[in-house]
RNA sequence: GCCGAUGUAGCUCAGUUGGCCAGAGCAGCUGAUUUGUAAUCAGCUGGUCGGGGGUUCGAAUCCCUCCAUCGGCUCCA
């Protein structure tokens, strides 16, 4: 007998070799018919495997993210046996599980795959699900496994089996189709009841750009039809609020063919709209001791051969600009530390005046290949809200917790909860892609994991993430559907001081070196200003809204009126405009919902004879009626508390 | 940069196997209407069909090339 404890942490006697499928139905056939995976002391297995030793488990089913990842993982398998089937000659790479759905990376040889194939793709995977095709595990020694693959052809599983280590290797069997995998699997497929193919597009083999592109199918599953229609209505959702679209619809930016790619132009609204946002941080900066700086948008090439820049990305630059008499060259600015540096270095420096922090909203340049243009979130040019503290080491640890500080406040404000954070550390194997000594990197990346763990983050660790100079804590938010884009980043930095031969004189009078951080609490206007409006779907919080109220006269004579409402609210700070338009009132109505417009003052008759508005709140509909100055009291307090919570 | 897709009026989209002056709705302009909580009516304006080259008697439609955008990959100071 065995004892298997239940997460409930009740423990159940067992027959030694009992099946996670039977142990399911000893608590409910309901369970059973559900179940996907066990996890048994930590690993994911099959339902049917024997379990012969004590174990801590828990049964998945399709609410686990165990058991959907499972799920996904045996569709990847099913997809590669249909797209064997329908393409016979194929050679397959990888095909894991992912967040939503999965992906299989095939070499489809001479045949290019198009959309135009996916209703067929989609017709025969179903019909094999159908099959209930089960899964069959089978150990192979690594000579065994390579011969298969040998034989069969398939040189990029040939290449996996290499780096395995004998003893170790699986092979399943569902179907027509044996893959390399470690699995575990569904106990059969007729639990799959719907599947599409998402999207095609190419991917490096094993993520090198110097090897052959595979050609990456994404699909995804689902054990209900309903459920694949309500995730592709989500999918609908979400690209409505795309910041790409609203942002146009909005008349926030745009971008210009003839200015360039990649060079965001922000309209009036959403030059506003980012002023009130620069102008937020601004006040938070200035308490928080910082001083704001100016610098030039370009700057000589030996400052950056002082930064490390130039030597690091000389070649993936915009070429430099050289002046036409003396053939000097200088550089678009891509970050602003260096020209931070050189007003550090202006003058003497005492460990009295530490910490030095300045602050700039510093626009750079920085080219990024074509195919990596996105929107606002990624482009060639942006503006950074950067500032950097020049520190004495005992000052470290507190000044990187304040900014974390800051960080998390803005965050706070501006109700993005949803946020991961990442340590980003250098890869020890691959140093050459780095500068600075092993010494100072310790010490920055120690510094950076005490000061988020005592601001209490749970933070992920990813090696290899780090900037060139340094590590960073970097906090990630996600877009619309789904993908993750860093804004606030922190990063510690001892080797600039060094390059730039920073000082300050000691208590002790001789002299020191101070440390760098650098930090961005939105990242770049531009990304941020993206993620803003994808997370708000363009229903911005009322102090950064372009227009909090639309004034909307129900006839002509009611003009005269609408014009003082304006007045007396704009004297209050209200930022109104009135829709004069020769329209019924429904009409303008819906002009200014679809307009995003939170507030809508209707005026008539009735309201000018009281001196009031008329209320109706956006997506809501009618409030009722208020005098004039009790609206803009409301309003103004609403964006108080909205500033002031903390 | 790489793989695949897309590009028709300011916006959203039609445009059959290449064939008469390239269409619609919204927006805009003009006029009528003066309106009470999500679209008043009528008329009009507006397009080098992404750019360039080619095939053809004839190209928005077929081919080549460049550009931009979209989905990924790689990259991201």
């Amino acid at each position: 007998m065995i004892n298997i404890t239940l997460p409930d942490g009740t423990v159940k006697e067992y027959e030694k070799g009992i099946s996670g499928y039977e142990i399911a139905r000893s608590i409910s056939e309901g369970l059973a018919r559900n179940a996907i995976s066990i996890v048994a002391n930590g690993q994911t297995v099959e339902l049917m495997r024997p379990i012969n030793e004590d174990a801590k488990i828990k049964i998945c089913t399709w609410n686990d993210p165990e058991g959907k990842a499972t799920f996904w993982h045996s569709s990847a398998h099913l997809m590669a046996e249909t797209i064997e089937i329908l393409f016979p000659g194929a050679k397959f790479g990888i095909g894991p599980d992912i967040e939503n759905g999965f992906y299989y990376d095939i070499d489809f040889m001479d045949y290019t795959v198009t959309p135009e194939d996916f209703p067929r793709i989609e017709k025969k995977f179903m019909e094999l699900a159908a099959e209930k095709q089960t899964f069959t595990r089978i150990d192979k020694t690594k000579a065994e496994a390579l011969e298969y693959f040998t034989t069969k052809g398939d040189e990029y599983k040939q290449e996996l089996i290499s780096d395995l280590t004998d003893g170790t290797i699986t092979f399943y069997q569902s179907g027509v189709f044996t893959d390399l995998c470690r699995g575990p699997h569904l106990a059969d497929t007729s639990i799959i009841k719907a599947f599409k193919v998402l999207s095609i597009a190419g991917a490096y083999w094993r993520g090198d750009e110097k090897r052959k592109q595979l050609t990456r199918l994404y699909g995804i599953t689902f054990p209900k039809r309903k459920e694949l229609d309500e995730y592709l209505v989500l999918l609908e959702e979400a690209k409505k609020r795309d910041h790409r679209k609203l942002g146009k619809e909005l008349e926030l930016f745009m971008f210009s063919q003839r200015v360039g790619s990649g060079l965001p132009i922000w309209l009036p609204k959403g030059a506003a709209l980012r002023e009130r946002l620069e102008n937020f941080l601004k006040k938070v900066q200035k308490d928080y001791g910082y001083e704001q700086v100016i610098t030039p948008h370009i700057g000589n090439v030996e400052l950056y051969k002082t930064s490390g820049h130039y030597q690091k990305y000389g070649e993936d630059s915009f070429r430099p600009i050289t002046t036409p008499v003396e053939g000097e060259e200088f550089f678009l600015k891509p970050m602003n530390c260096p020209h931070h540096c050189e007003i550090y270095n202006s003058k003497p420096r005492s460990y009295k005046d530490l910490p030095i922090r300045l602050a700039e909203f510093g626009t750079v340049y920085r080219y990024e290949q074509s195919g990596e243009l996105h929107g606002l979130t990624r482009v060639r040019g942006f503006t950074q809200d950067d500032a950097h503290l020049f520190v004495r080491p005992d000052q470290l640890l507190e000044e990187f917790e304040k900014v974390i500080d800051i960080v998390l406040y803005i965050f706070k404000t501006l109700k993005f909860e949803n946020f991961t954070t990442q340590i980003s550390l250098r890869d020890p194997n691959n140093k050459e892609k780095y500068i600075g000594s092993d010494e100072n990197w310790d010490k920055a990346e120690k510094a950076i994991m005490q000061a988020a763990e005592e601001k209490g983050l749970t933070t992920v660790v990813e090696i290899g993430e780090a900037a060139f100079y340094g590590p960073k804590l970097d906090f990630m938010v996600k877009d619309a559907i789904g993908r993750k884009w860093q804004l606030g980043t922190i990063q510690v930095d001892y080797n600039l001081p060094e390059r730039f031969e920073l000082e300050y004189t000691g208590s002790d009078n001789q002299k020191h070196r101070p440390i760098m951080i650098h930090r961005a609490p939105f990242g770049s206007m531009e990304r941020f200003v993206a993620v803003l409006i994808e997370h708000t779907a363009g229903n911005f919080p009322l102090w950064l809204t372009p227009e909090q109220a639309i004034i909307l006269p129900i006839g002509e004579n009611q003009s005269e009126y609408a014009e003082k409402v304006r007045k007396q609210l704009s004297l209050q700070d209200i930022r109104c405009s009135i829709d004069n338009r020769n329209e019924k009132i429904g009409k303008k109505i819906r002009d200014a919902e679809i307009k995003k417009v939170p507030f809508m003052l209707i005026l008539g008759e009735n309201e000018e004879i009281d001196n009031t508005v008329s209320i109706r709140k956006h997506t809501e509909g009618d409030k009722g009626i208020m005098k004039i100055d009790t609206f803009a009291k409301l309003i103004n307090d609403e964006i108080a508390s909205l500033l002031s919570e903390n």
